[in-house]
DNA sequence: TGCAGAATAGCACGGTCGTTCTATTTTGTA
DNA sequence: TACAAAATAGAACGACCGTGCTATTCTGCA
């Protein structure tokens, strides 16, 4: 729940709470009027979204944007008021998309083990959907991890957000039992996100096929280590002096 | 001894042959006229390489270029006939970088786990070095994956090159019973490189500390997994089939 | 229906880009 | 030392970029 209101908190960030409540109550007369700017607006996300996924947050350029939605380059441009809000708001759309698809879905699981499992399967599926159309939260953190400013905040905040939400559902899974007492929850987030990264590289760039296989594979592995039916095993041991 | 062939073909390829056998006979007049020339270009790719780890291949200009190296923006071009060469250049010189301070180095190790474990210290320790820098193989992979031509080409072969390599250590490895019979290489190799993948996103864009010890310790997972070791536990069916 | 104000278009500016062409300088050697 | 060739510089090109300014069109309400 917590997690819920983490992520919101980021979303109500994105449109304006005016906008918001104007749909709802509709008394504010000037705010009705934005209705149709907010509209194309979105369209204009929309359409810089996909466009970003194949060419990278930097590769937007407000030309091409205006082409692609049969606009004038100002037209589009006005929205916006410069460059970056514009490659700000596709990160909040993005991380609208992830929300939705990745992590709503995966919180009608019950805690523990199940939710963490449809965590993972709901992010490569996304990233596995997008081997045709590139993951921005693993490209814009190439493009920006030198390049410091508002596009690179927004972005980090949108990726530690989904990251602490994952690192939540470990830790939550351990709590109740699912997983060993001793884990190391960043450790654990950690592989599953180097698996989730490996997949993206190699089926993405090197078109290598059996990746989506490899990832599963990993995964299971990593359950293997990490959770409590592992350990029975080697239950009368598991005194584990366990140093690391 | 075969990957060091496979490799040494693409550094080969890199310095035309003329150029080396001119340093060494000193016969050929108009080839040793050139050695200014091949000078001044290794200065320049080397400020095009430390330049593109930064800001990225893409971001590669000749006319930052130019001013980091003191020259005209056409004296710089000269060496190249294109921005797409100069790339190709860069590339190459990484590639070159990464075999001395890897590849080589780790092959002083004799094969099977030492070779294996050399090979992810170095790769770790440039990875880890370059936090202030980027992998341009990791970089690159994420700004030319949509991005068809000769530059996307030339990176996904010194990359290939380059897992082969490794994925050639594990064969080894297993091959000398240092790994488990039953070892899917690739599979073993894809989790290898999904930490590097993580390392390099979480330390470099996330500056989240501890990255590192992530890092090795899920190296040692993964030998906890697949090495003997871990499985001399069950020494009776160790007898290795050991198929390939 | 008419009228504010929002939404969009058109145009131009300064800047950077890769590239080309033509001098000019520098190099290595006969 | 002189000379051919290589290396570098300089200026200019067309293209695209983000952005600001000023019309023009459109929208929604009185």
């Amino acid at each position: 729940m917590s997690i819920a209101s983490l992520s919101a908190k980021l979303i109500r960030k994105a449109r304006p709470a005016e906008g918001r409540s104007a749909t709802l109550t509709g008394k504010v007369p000037s705010v009705r009027a934005l209705q149709k700017g907010q509209q194309t607006k979105l369209a204009i996300v929309d359409a810089a979204l996909s466009l970003a996924t194949q060419i990278g947050l930097e590769g937007l350029s407000i030309g091409a944007l205006a082409e692609a939605t049969n606009m004038s380059k100002s037209g589009v441009f006005a929205h916006f008021g410069s460059r970056e809000e514009l490659q700000i708001s596709v990160i909040h759309q993005y991380f609208a998309l992830f929300e939705r698809d990745v992590f709503f879905v995966a919180m009608e699981q019950p805690r523990g083990l199940p939710r963490v499992k449809a965590l993972f399967a709901n992010w490569m599926k996304l990233v596995a959907e997008e081997i045709q159309a590139g993951c921005i939260f693993i490209s814009g953190a190439v493009e920006f991890d030198d390049r410091p400013g508002p596009v690179r905040d927004a972005l980090a905040t949108s990726v530690q957000t989904w990251l602490a939400a994952m690192n939540r559902s470990i830790v939550l899974a351990k709590a109740c039992g699912d997983l060993r007492a001793d884990v190391d929850e960043e450790q654990m987030a950690f592989e599953i996100h180097g698996l989730i990264l490996a997949l993206h590289y190699e089926a993405r760039f090197l078109n290598k096929p059996g990746s989506i296989d490899r990832a599963n594979k990993g995964f299971e592995n990593i359950l293997a280590r990490y959770g409590v039916r592992a350990a029975s095993k080697s239950k009368s041991d598991s005194i584990s002096i366990s140093i690391s």
